[in-house]
RNA sequence: CGGAGCGUAGCUCAGCCUGGUAGAGCAUUAGCUUUGGGAGCUAAGGGCCGUUGGUUCGAAUCCAGCCGCUCCGACCA
């Protein structure tokens, strides 16, 4: 069969780069490991930015901008942040060239007095302007956003999954007590669940991270943890509790009611372009990519099928009626988005880039269509009867009046699908370690999701040991889902009484 | 940074073993034909064969260094 891509899931990793090259999402760049996003790949993550900020303003927070650049020295100030970020920063210690030799070089008398890092994530200089803006209780709490760029110097990149600059917003909080931060730092990762479903159809499983995969800093970390179609998590998204280590680091404190001095209590919590990728992986078919609706930058794609005949005007200004009437439609609480693509390239070229590129509705019209009043058009998420195209003509009228109903319904479809294969992959009836490292470790070919389990939440040595047993078979804890039953199984590490449920599994 | 593989046209790749000045398919451009759907024919354009050096009368081909990419490790809120 003829598929509009040239390798199919099965070679996972060739099939993900396939989509990103074909569907137009991005391309490597001269520079390693940092990606061109296209305008395709650029619209999406627009739709993302644009329904992520409504809803992060939604719950009482403020957009902002801080500097790209840290002194070094800011970075210092919390000892595990430091340790967690050291070894993948990207360091600026000149601001001058100069030639010599021949060779352009950082001038050697432009030393900067104190190096500069690019921001890996800027708790360090978002605390710093907290800990000015910051005096009374009635400062609190202190909601802040702001969409950046970031650079983590990552040794194996991946287009949109882990690259070294990479786009994200990060949310930075500042709260009078635990309590309230806690329930801020659960608030967000509300938002990113209800997001990710609703809005990017990808199902994720939120929960608390293990200690030894916290945030450096963190006291808590919490995640949402989505399931690849090879059955690997991802991880979209996360949301940390940093109790006072970076208000104690940074001298962030506040006259309390009582008029004594209290340290603030911090959040933080960010989704990055890797989203993108999550979609991608969540979604895509042997076709291409596949976009759910509320994130497509076109949702409706009219292709007039024109032949270099007088008709083709007749052909043309019926579309241009039909985009007319379906742009002023509103789907997902905004406009409804369409092209009429008069790309001078074959029609039957355009439909297979729109199939590739996972426009969710792609209408065809040709004179016959006209004639009639009718449209022909395609689903992209039921594409296929058998090998065969599926294409429903439909009077225009009719199609016109159901569009929205058809978006709604594509999105919805994309998510029960998703949810069905999270919800089908994930093996409850692993009772020790042994039975996880024969499920695990042979590779009979089946699809391997996820496993929870219960485990006692062994701290320290113990949890790294854990940890270590865990790498041999290249699984890692993904989190704690949050929705945890009243009694627990023997812990499937020690055999002692369990405290609480783990999902285990392989991870991008 | 370690192990393996690869780098030839926009893309996918052949040629390399056995050195003699560059190929295919798709894509692009032009013309003609075709037209309810990923069309056919003809012609054209496009490559310092990743890079630097070595061996040689002569290197895409043999050798070495470097750079980059992919996979596996290491690393990875």
């Amino acid at each position: 069969m003829q598929r509009a891509l040239n390798v199919s899931r099965e070679r996972f990793a060739d099939w993900y780069q396939a989509v990103v090259r074909d569907a137009d999402m991005a391309e490597t760049s001269p520079v390693r490991g940092a990606m061109v996003i296209k305008p395709w790949g650029w619209g999406v993550w627009e739709q993302i930015q644009a329904e992520l900020d409504r809803r992060i303003k939604a719950t009482g927070h403020e957009n902002c901008y801080f500097p790209l650049f840290i002194p070094l020295s800011f970075i210092a100030k919390e000892a595990e942040h430091v340790e967690g970020f050291a070894k993948e920063m990207a360091v600026v210690t000149h601001h001058r060239l100069k030639t010599i030799d021949g060779k352009l070089v950082p001038d050697p008398e432009a030393k900067l007095e104190e190096p500069l890092v690019v921001r890996p994530t800027s708790e360090t200089i978002i605390g710093d302007a907290f800990s000015r803006w910051v005096r009374s209780h009635r400062d609190l709490p202190l909601l802040i956003n702001q969409w950046a760029n970031v650079v983590r110097w990552e040794m194996r990149p991946r287009l949109f999954l882990r690259t070294t600059e990479f786009l994200w917003q990060e949310g930075h909080t500042a709260h009078a007590t635990a309590g309230e931060a806690v329930e801020e730092t659960l608030k967000m990762l509300e938002v990113y669940r209800a997001f990710s479903e609703d809005v990017l159809a990808m199902p994720v499983i939120a929960g608390e991270k293990p200690e030894n995969e916290r945030f450096p800093g963190a006291v808590n970390t919490y995640s949402i943890e989505a399931m690849m179609q090879d059955g690997k998590a991802l991880q979209a998204g996360t949301s940390h509790f940093l109790g006072t280590h970076f208000a104690e680091a940074q001298n962030i404190k506040f006259q309390n009611d009582a008029g004594g001095m209290d340290f603030c209590n911090t959040t933080s919590w960010g989704v990055s372009t890797r989203l993108i990728g999550g979609v991608i992986m969540t979604h895509g078919d042997d076709d291409g990519l596949r976009l759910p609706p509320a994130i497509a930058p076109r949702q409706i794609v009219v292709v007039p099928m024109l032949r270099d005949k007088p008709e083709d005007a007749e052909v043309l200004s019926y579309c241009e009626n039909l985009v007319k009437a379906l742009s002023g439609m509103t789907a997902f609480g905004q406009p409804v988005r369409v092209l009429l693509d008069t790309k001078q390239i074959k029609s039957a070229e355009k439909r297979w880039n729109w199939v590739r590129r996972g426009a969710p509705l792609i209408v065809e019209v040709g004179p016959r269509d006209a004639a009639g009043g009718n449209v022909t058009y395609m689903r992209r998420d039921d594409l296929r009867d058998g090998d065969k195209i599926k294409s429903i003509v439909k009077p225009r009228v009719d199609f016109v009046e159901g569009a929205v109903q058809l978006l709604t319904e594509i999105q919805a479809g994309l998510y029960a699908d998703a949810k069905a294969r999270l919800d089908a992959n994930i093996k409850r009836d692993i009772t020790s370690f042994d039975a996880l490292a024969a499920y695990f470790g042979e590779d009979d070919g089946s699809f391997k999701g996820w496993v929870r389990a219960p485990w006692g939440k062994p701290s320290g040595a113990e949890l790294e040991a854990v940890g270590a047993k865990l790498k041999t078979l290249k699984l890692t804890i993904r989190n704690a889902p949050g929705d945890q039953p009243a009694e627990f199984g023997t812990c499937i590490f020690s055999g002692n009484p369990g405290v609480e449920e783990i999902l285990i599994g392989r991870a991008y």
